[in-house]
DNA sequence: CGTCTATTTGAATGTACTCAAAAGCGGTGG
DNA sequence: CCACCGCTTTTGAGTACATTCAAATAGACG
């Protein structure tokens, strides 16, 4: 459980951390228990914090004028989620995050957040590699949600992860898909 | 003109940078010229280098089955454009870089990059900044993709970037905004 | 001026959407 | 334990938006 962490920096690494590090780390974050459908984010409010999923799941989307739901992130364990626009700067969040199942996260504040990064590179370099996996799949996402269509959108989706089509709401992956949850249900009919 | 890197970060940043970064980054980058329809990157090869874009301008592609071109970044003046899973693992890169006109670009290989952050905290911060950026951009980009239509895509995108609308070719800002160049055309024609 | 590429226009097609309603599933309380 | 309620998924019918195929026009470059 606080393994998990640890296990997760050293996998994205390819080396060990000290203990040192990871006393460090321990000192400079929390853990936090929410309930199924809370909120770990709300558009409009300061974002202070980056969030590793240690149990449980959530979500993050933005709403548009219509009102609708868009699925930006799915998370579960070893997943990290935050908003990005308002973490990484001074702004409001614009987007929501909101747990699908009860769920136990690792918070770390931005200002720790700095801090963890200024006294061990490993951290800076951990927290960058990160964000460059991070830009590299959005960058496959949007090449793919540009060029497929949607039957095929969702079979590259349910293979690459299986594990979401267990535990997320078939209409939270037809908007992370960009479509509608009528129309997954029907691709889904045709195998 | 190697001006216009020091003024993109200290405006990045928010402060001033030293002349003994600035003369550190000068020693471990370089200018490059390049043709019109030259590639910076090609798909399938080590992509070792980062671009800051100091005159011209350029973009990138994914190609998929059917072969076509799906343009994931443009980037002008004073832009940053690579193959990210390329440049930050060490993998082959998945997209194309072309230049759309003539193109003068100052590089960083993958090694100094690493130099340069371990040798300056700023530098560190500096790129985690623009990865930040990039990433917000693209969970913005990615929610209007999915939750949008062809029209609204095309009239954010004109308001947002003005400057692409005069300078890139409209075939390439449909792809961008994933809808073919007929149905943009006849957007447009709807004002 | 001629060629190559980009943009526009037209007509037919298709994919995904909307509206509407039924069926399925899960949890809660009587 | 069963009945009910709310939420999710499925199904149907009609529609809209964007695509495809095809061809004409416009623009850039040598």
């Amino acid at each position: 459980m606080e393994d998990l962490i640890r296990k997760n920096m050293e996998r994205t690494l390819g080396e060990e951390i000290s203990e040192e590090m990871l006393s460090d780390l321990k000192a400079l974050s929390f853990e936090k228990n929410y309930d199924k459908k809370e909120y770990l984010v709300e558009t409009g409010q300061a974002c202070n914090y980056q969030f590793f999923i240690l149990e449980g799941a959530c979500y993050s989307y933005y709403l548009n004028e219509k009102g609708n739901k868009n699925v930006i992130q799915l998370a579960i364990e070893e997943y990290w989620i935050t908003d990005a626009p308002s973490y990484f700067r001074e702004t409001a969040a614009v987007s929501t995050i909101e747990t699908l199942e009860p769920t136990r996260a690792l918070m770390i504040h931005k200002k720790d957040f700095e801090k963890l990064c200024f006294s061990h590179q490993l951290f800076d370099r951990f927290f960058r590699i990160l964000l460059q996996n991070a830009l590299a799949s959005l960058h496959t996402r949007i090449a793919k949600t540009i060029s497929e269509d949607a039957d095929h959108r969702y079979k590259g989706f349910s293979k690459r992860y299986p594990h979401f089509i267990q535990r997320i709401p078939q209409y939270l992956i037809a908007s992370y898909l960009g479509i509608k949850p009528q129309s997954l249900s029907r691709i889904r009919k045709n195998l």
